[in-house]
DNA sequence: ACCTGAACACCGTTCAAGT
DNA sequence: ACCTGAACACCGTTCAAGT
């Protein structure tokens, strides 16, 4: 017996055959196509490709899974299980801002995660105790119930089309690092391309938009929101 | 002559063939590609189809076109096109109403145009003047130079995650129509039967996410914006 | 119950060849 | 200059058949 262990595994005809195959489920599918996905990008995202990473044909994934769209779905409702909720103690104003930075923190943490968002309406449980918590924040801060779900809706949107921009940006710079140039220069030189008689304003205010800070700029429209929500506050916050 | 007139014109043969071959360029691939995308929705949007529709092989497309990319760039463009400005003698905030109705306008003129705007960056002629606009109306509101790109991006990422919304709703909708169910019914239904316990404030609220009135919606988020960016205007505006 | 082989009906893109 | 035939390398999905 202690032969037999120090022969190594491979050794042994079939056994670690044997004890490799795990059965497949949908939470091994959900995660292993979270894992290639943020290797090789939404676009790139096939069937076929997860199924290949699990060792396994195209054709069995469909034993667990409708479709690829409910596979996406699975995905969405996994990555929004990652949300951190804010102290419910805090003042609203900071809640929103830190219900922001975690959103936007989410969806950064998963590549291409935006346009998961962007392509289905909410259905999941992950994502409905999501929007329920958002809504419980705006009410507990004394606003009418017929403007909660709008509110709600706005800051929604506005994190993930800020997180958006973010990204194509990002994409811009990464298909220009191809050819070896800088990417401000290259940017910077797109805008200086421009006819000046009919984008006299882009063209001056175009280090505002190459330069940024992102978090800055995440910022400074949140706040936006909160003004401009605070302005409807009917009620005084009731601490609980 | 008037004998030949009578004659039905596919008796004369080869003719109409030759006279209904029109040579193909750019601006009527974009044309019909615009004409297809109304009929079957960017989903289902090839460039087989549009070859068909234009009855050329698929292959003569690439002779005036990179890739579908591209031409999913230039149909963007086109669309951009049909925008409609407020007059810049109006006050700032009214100009800003009438800019996002105009936009939201133009993004539901086009089946799935809110994809095309959320899957690139702004780079073609008639996408940069809008934006070119857009900063010359908060220029012309007294904004402050910094702030100006960031409120613009707010204004535009607003209209086009409410209409992505929109979009979203009436999918879900339409594809239950398939069943004989009442849309209403159906989806207040799904609230009803979420547990109470976890989901309280989505079941209170529901009534005012289902027959919510679009129109209102979007104006009191028009509102909350402006609001929001008022109280961050530097100096008094300057009448051009 | 779980997985696969094989097929179906599609895609976008390229390129030598035709006119 | 403009278009096509034919191929390449992919897709998602289904379903009878195997274990």
């Amino acid at each position: 017996m202690a032969r037999r262990r120090t022969y190594p595994q491979s050794f042994i005809p079939g056994l670690e055959e044997e004890t490799a195959h795990i059965p497949l489920d949908r939470g091994r599918i959900i995660q292993t196509a979270l894992q290639v996905l943020n290797e090789i990008g939404l676009k790139e995202l096939s069937m076929r490709k997860i199924a290949d990473k699990l060792q396994v044909k195209t054709a069995s994934l469909y034993y667990h899974v409708k479709d690829k769209e409910q596979l996406m779905q699975l995905l969405l409702d996994k990555i929004c299980g990652e949300m951190v909720w804010p102290e419910p103690s805090l003042p609203w104003k900071e809640q929103i801002l830190q219900w922001g930075e975690q959103f936007r923190k989410v969806v950064h943490s998963h590549r291409d995660a935006v346009e998961l968002f962007n392509s289905s309406l909410a259905m999941g449980y992950e994502r409905l105790t999501q929007i329920e918590k958002l809504y419980q924040l705006f009410v507990s801060a004394g606003f009418a119930d017929a403007q909660v779900p709008w509110m709600a809706s706005m800051l929604k949107n506005y994190v993930l089309g800020f997180a958006a921009e973010e990204l194509r940006l990002n994409a811009f710079a990464q298909q220009d690092r191809t050819s070896n140039e800088e990417f401000g220069e290259q940017y910077s030189r797109f805008f200086r391309q421009l006819p000046k008689d009919l984008f006299p304003n882009m063209i001056r205010l175009a280090p505002y938009t190459t330069s940024t800070d992102w978090r800055e700029e995440f910022h400074f429209g949140l706040h936006v929101l909160i003004d401009g929500f605070s302005m409807r506050q009917r009620a005084e916050p009731h601490r609980q």
